[in-house]
RNA sequence: GGUCCCGUGGUGUAGCCUGGCCAAACACGCGGCCCUGUCAAGGCCGAGAACGCCGGUUCGAAUCCGGUCGGGACCGCCA
């Protein structure tokens, strides 16, 4: 077998004008007319046509005559120009075409579960199941060598940058970020569990204490929480962190990177410094953390315009401390009654009461001149507009009309598929409310407060910034980190508003915390996620597009049958005793 | 934990709302035969699904109802 270094059959053209030779690869498609046999022979880089004439080669072409769809074969023969007027330009070898002088069956195949081509998907079910199929069809291949390509500019650019690549262990312990770790049990401790890393946060900055200055990784993490499409249990980041740094070092890194990437891979010339975006007028304007830019809808908030109103549905939010969000649709007069129903529909769905609308629902009875004209002009709406109206709790009905902001978008095709939006949502707040109300940190307990909102701490501790940013493209969030304290009397103080016990501190963070006692530099990172930078370039909205073998949404792996149970006797030696579900199934 | 969509031959769809004309249609694929310039090759012939599963309603269910399993999108969750 010499296939390894022979010509690849997506790369031959007109320059191999009667080079013979020998190649390798599957039947994509078998034309046969009696006479002439052609195929369309397929490897990693591509298909071409090969051509068995009975009259040349008679063995080769009774040969072929068997030939089906996905046989590996191996050819032998000679490229040429194809005759005049049957070159086609649909392929990208298309102007050439090998005559076979000798064919070879390596191996047979059995038809199929679906065809392997690009037109038509498969559900998602069957892919999964088949995986190894699916990846031959060229579009995945694609995806396959992107993610690849994406992985060495990255190195190569990081590597120019003076960054090192750490690698930091899969057998771990559980990290101070708020996801659900995946436990693996220890047989040498019994009881006891390594946690896989949501993220090597600790081990990262402890990077920094070790002198590493410039850390980078292409780390797989792993979260134990609910799938999208944009999210698996285990994915990449690129991890990195850096000393003596400042917000601009992290940002003006990235944009280089970012910059470099989409100029490889997209030939495309990106913008920077990217545009940036406090959180807060993110969330008011766009009704989320990673607004899509890409289209000019706006949410406005109405509620001091109906401050004193007696309409039911905003009389009861706004009393209990809700607010009211307009968003003006341009032209939205000409909406139908059941397009309105279907928002209605999308509105409920991510659990918000509902949907007003005016003119038109019936709410614009109960509110008065005065009113209706201040909500016109809050949103900006004129004579052809629509104004959607949502009333809820503050951070619900931001969900609600941002969901409702990008379904009005994809309806109405304002969105500028061509543009790349990049935006740092920058600063972020050091603060967040747990479930109880009370007071958490938003990111994790090391990050960097703004110094001087520090004074304010007591009186409007959810208004103390953070030097925290997430890099957001196009409606995704590609990554987020922050500048961490190294100050020991901030860190305290951060520890002691949060309310933390001694023993917690020292058992969760009490690594770092020693650490940090020899000496730590000022430091800094960010973590931007792969597999979404790999789906922006690839086009595709569907993070199981870019993983070789990704999980459903139940975390299953279709393919290989996991999870699944295991050997009574690994548990015995793990000393694991499953119990079974409160509620058995029967 | 919740909401919504989907599940029909190997594949992709139609049929389902408005039950009987559906042991189910179309295309691709598959098997056979014919065919020397096609490239989604073409022509002719043929095989292949009781409609995810269980139960109910009904004289009658792919079609209606309930449950269940599986896939997907979203909310919560997760940066």
């Amino acid at each position: 077998m010499s296939g390894f270094r022979s010509p690849h059959c997506g790369s031959l053209g007109a320059s191999d004008d009667r080079l013979e030779v020998d190649l390798y690869g599957w039947v994509a498609r078998r034309r046969d007319h009696g006479g002439l046999i052609f195929i369309d022979l397929r490897d990693r880089w591509g298909a071409v046509q090969v051509v068995f004439n009975p009259t040349k080669a008679p063995e080769a072409h009774a040969a072929a005559s068997e030939l089906r769809a996905e046989y590996v074969v191996r050819v032998k023969g000679v490229v040429g120009r194809r005759p005049a007027g049957s070159e086609n330009p649909r392929m990208a070898t298309g102007e050439v075409e090998v005559t076979a002088s000798e064919l070879e069956v390596i191996n047979k195949s059995e038809t199929t579960p679906f065809p392997i081509e690009d037109q038509e998907e498969p559900d998602e079910k069957t892919r999964l199941e088949h995986r190894y199929l699916d990846l031959r069809r060229p579009r995945m291949t694609r995806m396959l060598e992107l993610r690849s390509r994406v992985n060495k500019l990255i190195r190569d650019y990081m590597d120019r940058e003076e960054f090192i690549e750490v690698e930091t262990p899969i057998l771990t312990r559980s990290s101070p970020s708020g996801a659900r770790d995946f436990l693996v049990p220890s047989r040498l401790h019994p009881g006891s569990f390594y946690a896989l890393p949501q993220a090597p946060q600790m081990l990262k900055q402890l990077l920094m204490v070790s002198g590493v200055q410039r850390y980078y990784q292409i780390a797989r993490c792993f979260r134990d929480e609910n799938l999208r499409a944009d999210r698996q249990p285990e994915f990449t980041q690129l991890d990195v962190e850096m000393s003596f740094c400042d917000e601009e070092d992290v940002f003006s890194l990235i944009e280089g990177l970012f910059s470099e990437l989409w100029r490889e891979v997209l030939g495309v010339e990106l913008k920077t410094p990217f545009e940036r975006m406090d959180i807060k007028e993110s969330l008011l304007r766009f009704g989320t953390d990673k607004p899509d830019l890409r289209y000019d809808l706006e949410i406005a908030d109405v509620g001091s315009v109906l401050a004193g109103t007696k309409a039911q549905i905003f009389r009861s939010a706004l009393d209990a401390g809700g607010v009211v969000r307009g968003m003006r649709v341009p032209g939205g007069r000409d909406l139908a009654r059941r397009d309105l129903d279907e928002l209605v529909t999308v509105a409920k769905g991510a659990g918000g009461k509902g949907l007003a609308w005016l003119p038109g629902s019936s709410i614009d009875k109960f509110l008065s001149a005065e009113e209706l004209a201040g909500i016109m002009s809050a949103t900006g709406a004129g004579d052809d507009d629509l104004v959607l109206l949502v009333a809820d709790r503050r951070r619900k009905a931001e969900t609600v009309m941002g969901l409702i902001r990008q379904e009005v978008a994809r309806r109405r095709h304002l969105i500028r598929e061509d543009e790349w939006k990049f935006l740092w949502i920058n600063p972020t707040y050091l603060f967040d409310e747990d479930d109880a109300g009370k007071l958490t940190y938003a990111h994790h307990p090391f990050t960097r407060p703004f110094e001087d909102d520090m004074s304010f701490v007591e009186d409007r501790p959810y208004d103390v910034r953070a030097h925290a940013y997430d890099i957001v493209l196009n409606g995704y969030e590609l990554g987020g980190g922050s500048l961490r304290i190294y100050d020991p009397t901030m860190q305290e103080r951060v520890f002691q508003l949060l309310g933390m016990p001694l023993e917690t501190i020292r058992d969760r963070f009490g690594t770092l915390l020693r650490a940090f006692t020899y000496g730590v530099p000022p430091h800094g990172g960010i973590a931007p996620g792969i597999d979404r930078i790999v789906m922006m370039l690839g086009g595709t909205d569907n993070i199981r597009d870019v993983i070789a073998f990704p999980k459903t949404q139940s975390m299953s792996d279709l393919m290989l049958g996991a999870p699944s149970g295991v050997d009574p006797a690994q548990l015995e030696e793990l000393r694991i005793r499953v119990v079974p579900p409160p509620n058995p199934s029967t």
